[in-house]
DNA sequence: GTACTCCCCTTACGTAGTAAGTCAAAGCTT
DNA sequence: AAGCTTTGACTTACTACGTAAGGGGAGTAC
């Protein structure tokens, strides 16, 4: 069940600027076309499934056409890794406080890694610098300087919270792809998953068997707004606005 | 380039038992062998280079030799995982504040991403419950509740701040792995890639353009002292016990 | 017509995980 | 001691992957 997930790389395919010039006519293919039905594959079947072959197939396309609009597969990831960050909703919202902003596009992004899982195992692959990566980086930024913060705490404080984010939706996201692989609901996966962990455990850690046995079909609504919570109080309490 | 990274998987190996009773004699192979072995292999050549013919190789032995003691490739690097978590010093520090003491761990898990750097790739595959990685998790849940929380909120407490720890090493991570792949300096890499990035964003983000430029050859450490200031400081605000 | 570029194609290589089956030696039963 | 079972290694082979290399046809420019 191993699948081809990228190590991490940083020297980034936005790094390499285009040397292709748009398509002329109307081709069928394009990389804008490419990584719209690598996005609808990956959200359909999942990381594992995306195979160039089957990329093609999704296209209608032979296999190395692919790589005339594209150099590799790890391009045709960050490609639609970013694409999904495109769906981020960042309009500044003028009668919000830049906390109730900030947990906003907080709550938006752990939205959108739910709808698309694969972002989470791939963002932990890839280099952030696509375009809409940067775009939300940069509105955090300046959510976090209204807060009070100087610039470089500001920029400090964003990743701070995007890492938070990010690895919270990681957890969320196992649990989600396990139900869906195995088509359970939430109260079968605790039977067949929960009782082994807690009968692994034994005697052994008591807390976390407490909360294991108590956390039940996972409340992760809560647990993300009080993680969340918990960040922004962090905030109020370092930078100089205190409101 | 694309190295195989295991999708999210929960159903771990953690929760088959045994089933199969130690080595009798002076076996050359063993489960602790294996595991040990590919910790090795990890930190000397990365993710990418572990396939079970390599593994096998470095153990002197054939491939499908390994399939006896093991039964599948990600078993592995779920065991090599908790294996590494294994090196974290959790031991109680009676003379130090709660705070302290989480900061304390944290900075060791900070570590020992560092210097095992796959572990930031697997962590986010797989379900976080070896012997080690609940042992962690247990402790950093005391020390929440000696901060003041109730258990439910100690428990949630602590899984952010993991989160936190595990974002951070996976940037951070990132850096690392890229030095060490091209034999760079971090001034070189910024050379090399930070100079694109800043051409790419152009006049874009003010922001990240600025903290790009000014944040040099990534002060890491700062950087993470930082963030974990500030979710210390989350908590002392949203705990009950402030000091 | 000739040349050139664009874009998609076929073929093939090397490597991966692991299913399946084989077989020698060690251990247990009688 | 003889025979049976279990253990732990081996070999072979299958399917799927990313992609290097190169072919060829259509459209455009002269």
């Amino acid at each position: 069940m191993s699948r081809n997930l990228p190590e991490p790389r940083l020297d980034s395919i936005w790094l390499s600027r285009p040397a292709r010039r748009p398509p002329s006519g109307q081709n069928p293919l394009s990389r804008d076309q490419i990584v719209a039905a690598a996005v609808r594959l990956l959200d359909r079947e999942g990381l594992g499934a995306l195979s160039m072959r089957r990329l093609a197939a999704e296209l209608g396309v032979a296999a190395m056409s692919l790589y005339w609009h594209v150099p590799t597969k790890d391009a045709v990831l960050e490609f639609a890794l970013d694409e999904a960050f495109g769906e981020l909703d960042l309009t500044p919202k003028p009668d919000a406080d830049w906390g109730e902003q900030i947990e906003h596009i907080s709550q938006d992004l752990r939205r959108i890694i739910r709808e698309h899982p694969w972002t989470s195992q791939l963002a932990g692959s890839f280099a952030l610098v696509g375009p809409n990566s940067l775009a939300m980086h940069e509105q955090l930024t300046v959510l976090a300087e209204a807060g009070g913060f100087a610039p470089p705490d500001a920029y400090r404080a964003a990743g701070t919270l995007v890492n938070f984010v990010l690895g919270f939706a990681a957890d969320e996201v196992k649990w989600i792809l396990k139900m869906r692989e195995t088509d359970l609901q939430p109260d079968d996966i605790k039977e067949i998953w929960l009782s082994p962990v807690l009968e692994l455990v034994g005697g052994a850690y008591p807390r976390m068997r407490a909360n294991l046995e108590a956390g039940e079909s996972r409340a992760w609504d809560d647990h993300f707004e009080f993680g969340l919570s918990f960040m922004i109080a962090g905030m109020r309490a370092k930078g100089t606005k205190k409101n």
